[in-house]
This record gives structure tokens, sequence and C-alpha cells, in this order.
DNA sequence: CGTCTATTTGAATGTACTCAAAAGCGGTGG
DNA sequence: CCACCGCTTTTGAGTACATTCAAATAGACG
């Protein structure tokens, strides 16, 4: 059934019992996004949370002359949004769009509160998945300052070989930090 | 009492009974740190989570060739440690010493995971406290990737404007990624 | 097949680093 | 209280890493 994936998710961190189950299913809607097309854009607020089913999204910044910073890639069993926007109600600072056909799994805000104060074994859960969100992107931190473009990428491709897989790499080269043109200059001479 | 700050941090996100209060306050154990000594090493395995009474504290990671990259500051109300390392009971990938002499309050992985099964609201806390760790980081990422370091460095001014005042250009160079000599230079063409 | 975008290539440029030396500053001991 | 020491900050010259721009090639998709 089309709630396993999530669940199973849920359940590595919590134990649910039936009630529980049903209830948290109750708030969640599915929704299909198809390839290249937006979650959510600029100024938009940011309503929902989602879970990827399948697929693939990417969640980027959009600076000055249009250059853009990729912030996540989220494939499947992965949780996406702007998180600072989603939290606080505000319009996002970022886009997310799906990089391939997608079938997401999304809990608005409201939801999310409601589910908080209703059933606070998820307060647990989402302590251990902003604990390893923070802590993943405190080691791209660390990553981005004490290491060469090559080593990034290096790293990345061991890090995340399945999202390397389904991205180009000039949304690699941003999610970096580096021009396409320096990572295609990079692969030159990888070996 | 010495209790009043850490309960206050605690007190913005939850309320504690007296007895919740009690249990709270006697896991915790205060430490002086004298300017200049480490609170963490690397390959110490890291063991506690650290309220930052007065003073302040710096983490940072050491790289090849001994450069130092900052991955936070740690000033009077903030919490620290290596996360990651602290979490799954590893030795730490990172130091943290004092900037000035400081008084701190630590919490132990043991009292931690303690304070979690026996007061459920501490998941909400720590849910909280995350969260906001998280989009932090977040939000520097897209800083790092987007901006220049002129731009990161007026940027991290209006942040913390109270850090900067604390802590030396050496140190804020390596928060933002870059040399001393080349922060200088910035500094110098700044108005 | 034609169009659109991604990738590669190379030359010129700019940003940030390295190295070295001088100046500034804070703390310590005589 | 001053002189010295160690560390930070500044300055400048030379260099390396990464970008920009432009053009050619390759791939993806209708």
């Amino acid at each position: 059934m089309k709630n396993d994936l999530i669940l199973a998710n849920v359940a590595k961190h919590i134990t649910l019992d039936q009630d529980e189950v049903h209830y948290f299913t109750s708030l969640l809607k599915y929704r299909e996004v198809e390839k290249g097309a937006s979650l959510l854009k600029e100024e938009d607020v940011c309503t929902t949370l989602s879970y990827v089913h399948s697929g693939a999204l990417r969640a980027y910044y959009l600076g000055k002359y249009g250059k853009e910073s990729t912030i996540m890639f989220a494939i499947a069993d992965w949780w996406v949004t702007d998180m600072y926007c989603f939290l606080n109600c505000l319009p996002a600072m970022t886009y997310i769009e799906a990089i391939e056909e997608s079938y997401i799994c999304q809990l608005s805000k409201e939801h999310f509160d409601q589910l908080l104060a209703e059933v606070p074994k998820f307060e647990r859960f989402f302590r251990i998945l902003m604990q390893n969100a923070y802590t993943r992107e405190q080691l791209r931190i660390i990553q981005n300052l004490s290491q060469s473009a090559e080593e990034r990428y290096r790293n990345f491709l061991q890090k995340y070989p399945l999202i390397a897989q389904q991205v180009t790499q000039k949304q690699i080269a941003s999610y970096l930090g580096i021009t396409p043109e320096f990572l295609s200059s990079i692969r030159k001479n990888l070996n």
C-alpha cells in the first residue's frame, strides 16, 4: 500500500500504534509532480513539508544575476521543504523543482502542528530528523571550508552515488559552488 | 541563582513544573574553562553537550597542513558540542576551545538520553534547538555558495555583532573560509 | 530532423592565496 | 614602568585557482 514507504521511514525512529498510524496517514496528501514542474517558487508562502515517495527533487536558491545555488537534492525516502520558511510560515527563499517525474506525500504546516500536539512521539521523530539534517549540513560546511573543489566533487560522488546518477553536472556544480565549466575541467583531470 | 539562565533558555520553548526543573538541574554539571583551554580535542570521544553561561567558545576543524576552519562561535546563551559525535558517541572531528574565560554547564550523553526518556517535553525542546541549528546552517551554506567574501563578511558583522567584538579577525576569516590576509584587504576596501 | 540545453574546450580575466616582511598590540617579567 | 616576546594585523608582490566569455560538440526530446 502506498503509505508503506513513509511509515517505514517513520518506524526507523518511533513506533506507532494502529490509531496513530491512521491519524498520521489521514493528514497526508499525495501528489504527483511532473518533471520540470515547481513544487515551490520563491515568495510563495511555504506551507508544506514533503516526503519523496519516488522520483527526484532539487531545492535551490536563485541569487543575483540568475545564479542558481543548489541547497539539496531529495530522492526517494528523503524529506524536503524550505525548512526555515515552513516553520515560520514565511514566503520561501528558495525554489523546489522536480528533476524527474516524482510522487510525493505532503504534510501541511497546520497538520504538522496538529500532529505534534496530538501525537507527541512525533516530537521525537522530528527531533531526530532535524538532528540528522543539522549534522549533515554541518559536515557540508566543514567540507566547503576545508576542501578543494576536486575533493568536494569526489566526496559528493562517494556520499551520494545514487543522486550523482540522477542529476546533471550543471546541477552538481551548483551544489558544490563552482561553475559547470570548472567541474568539466575537474572531471577531465580526475584520473 | 546560577541555573536561572539555562532555565530561561529552556523556558523559551517548553514549560517545566517544579519536579522537572529539579530533575533537569540535577543532571547539569557546571565548569569553568579558562581562556585558551580546550573543551574538546579531536579524537576525544565527545560525551557532553554544553550550554554557555558566560564567556565565549569556538568550535573548529583542523584540516590538512594545520588549516583551521571555524565551525561556530558560542557566546552566552548558546549551546555547543560536536553534535554528530555527541549523538553517535564517536571520537570528535573538531576542537572546541575557550576564546575567553568561560563558565559553562554540561549535560552528558547519558543524562541527555535519560532526560529525553524521563521528561518527553525535552524532545520538543531539542527538536526546536536542532531545527534552529539546521536552518541556521542552511542559511550559511546558501550564503557561502552565493555571496562574495566581502558580502559574507558584511553579513557576519550584521548577524553577529556581539561575536564580532569578542573574536579575532583571524578567527572570523576562518569562519568565512578566507585567509586573514584577504580579510584584512577586504576591510581596507570596505568604505 | 531540428531545437534546446548540457558539456567540453580554450583564452583572457579576476578573485583569493602564498610568502615574506613590517607594523601593531597585549601580556609578562625584570 | 618599560622592554621584550609572541601573536595578530597589515601590506605588497607573485602565483594559483576558479570564473567569464565565446565557440564547438554532444545529447535529449519532441
